[in-house]
DNA sequence: CTGAAAGCGCTAACAA
DNA sequence: TTGTTAGCGCTTTCAG
């Protein structure tokens, strides 16, 4: 009803002017604060930087801003923060930090706030989640070991109560199964958390009984950054003594000792895919894509090799 | 006026009823945000992750939340990421993309907009700052090379229009100068990024040039993990070739391939002091420490040893 | 000392 | 279609 011309002048005067409507007071009157929160579990695990970088891009396209938190792997920690986040009238979340049986996420859900999960699904449904496909990625590293021609596979497992460390688990089981291969469960040890930290404890846990394995699956990148620790202790050396392999293809672990060989998914794609479901549900339409499933790619490096001939070191 | 015991009671009953006070209009009366508004060039750089989480915490602990932004080291996306922040009435700035004359930030200043620089500094005064200490950092590198036997040294600079590039390059020269060795210019290369790639870049020129030398030292470690990269092209061999250095320490290098020998500060540290400044300022104090200048340590690894006898591979 | 009311800068509903 | 106004939930001032 107004002119093209009329709009375009106004804007350059409000520019000129350095107007910017009142988020407050916008915000009072909407309840709309057109901020996200985004909840990781911690900021220096490599993994997450790219996919906040995609999640905040997206985002900020849109006209959102994010305000991002920790939980440092505490749900107590991640519930003080939600509740902060509430009191600030976030629009929306994104969550990297769900537990599987989560209440918290239910909670937001009933009460209406539109949540997305990245890298992390829930058991049950109505929540939207974008992760890898982590069957496909273990089936991928089991088949890449078995051709190399091992046949005792250790499995370093994440922690049961993420679905990433629990359908890895399974990944890893059903991968074993489909290739014939014993999945001897005194050859899995269980984390307690994704860490480098708990990843050496394991392998060593694993090395210091009697059983014998020449490959050791690690769930996710930084537990096998902590089997390099654990073989580095005793003398061993990776893949000579033992193949490695890990799973994310966090930045830079292309460059470690040895180049790691390990899962490869698009950890920007899928944060910008995070943000744009959530900007589905923002909208009010029902996601397009209810939850997305990511195809992981095997990188292939210098961490796994052939069994050695002599034997295992377990 | 009141009761401690009423206040409690009140506290309580108000937190079952998960009352809070609604930020809009308390920002609309008050015109504070309680947000501040954290400025960096590259999520994905390593460096930042640690002192974002430190940042955020001790921001957090004093009900401040960060938002975040990148500007991709391009000086125009600053300013409009900027110009949102100040849309969002942020309360004050953390900046760790600095140009060492940059009006954005003269800018800031003017508006009466609290201020604090991290990993930057720049020229003049009047901002605080909070960085490590450069010429000190440069100093330990420099006789660490020295005393390891290397006379010809050169310098992969950053880039000069920002206070890390242009500081650490004056430390290097001065460093040089100190230790009574040539800093000959035809062996220092400036890189207008502070990527990998512009390392990489930036040795090879330096390698097809005639110059002979048998240490580099990079203005970071990602220029000097760029240098790996020219070596690896070249098949020659770190350290028995060249002997290289970073700067920063950060996250995983001491597991690359080669262990980077490099300059540690504490990047955590780092970003508590800035956030504690930038609180100070917040509270209408004068910040107890006007700039602040964290102490380097040199990690010796293992890209660095005596030259090679038989002659250099420049 | 306590309680009422104005007003922050917007949007949306309503009246003209 | 256009202009006016109530009111969002706080803080702060001012009157009681």
């Amino acid at each position: 009803m107004v002119s093209d011309q009329v709009t375009r002048r106004v804007r350059r005067i409000a520019d000129e002017m350095r107007y910017h409507a009142d988020p407050f007071a916008y915000g009072l009157k909407t309840k709309r604060s057109f901020t996200i929160g985004v909840l990781i579990p911690d900021l220096c695990n490599p993994v997450f930087p790219p996919v906040i970088r995609a999640v905040e891009r997206t985002l900020g396209e849109a006209g959102y801003i994010a305000i991002l938190a920790e939980s440092d792997n505490h749900p107590e920690q991640a519930r003080v923060v939600l509740e902060k986040m509430k009191a600030r009238r976030v629009d929306g979340l994104i969550l990297a930090t769900a537990l599987r049986a989560d209440h918290l996420i239910a909670e937001c859900v009933e009460e209406g706030l539109p949540v997305v999960l990245v890298n992390r699904t829930v058991d049950g449904d109505g929540v939207v989640c974008v992760n890898c496909d982590e069957f496909e990625g273990m089936r991928l590293t089991v088949g890449h070991v078995a051709e190399l021609g091992h046949r005792t596979v250790a499995h370093i497992a994440g922690p049961q109560f993420l679905s990433t460390g629990h359908d890895r688990y399974r990944g890893f089981l059903r991968a074993m199964h489909e290739r014939e291969l014993a999945a001897d469960s005194s050859l899995i040890r269980f984390c307690d958390a994704f860490s480098e930290e708990a990843g050496r404890a394991a392998l060593e846990a694993l090395l210091d009984a009697s059983a014998r394995f020449t490959a050791v699956v690690a769930a996710n990148d930084l537990l096998a950054v902590g089997c390099y620790d654990a073989l580095e202790r005793r003398g061993l050396a990776c893949p000579r003594d033992l193949s490695v392999t890990g799973f994310n293809d966090m930045p830079f672990v292309n460059r470690f000792e040895p180049p790691l060989t390990t899962v490869h998914f698009g950890l920007d794609e899928m944060g910008s895919h995070a943000a744009r479901a959530l900007l589905d549900l923002l909208d009010g339409n029902a996601p397009n894509a209810e939850s997305i499933r990511l195809a992981p790619r095997l990188i292939v490096r210098e961490s796994t090799a052939p069994p050695p001939s002599g034997g295992s070191p377990g």
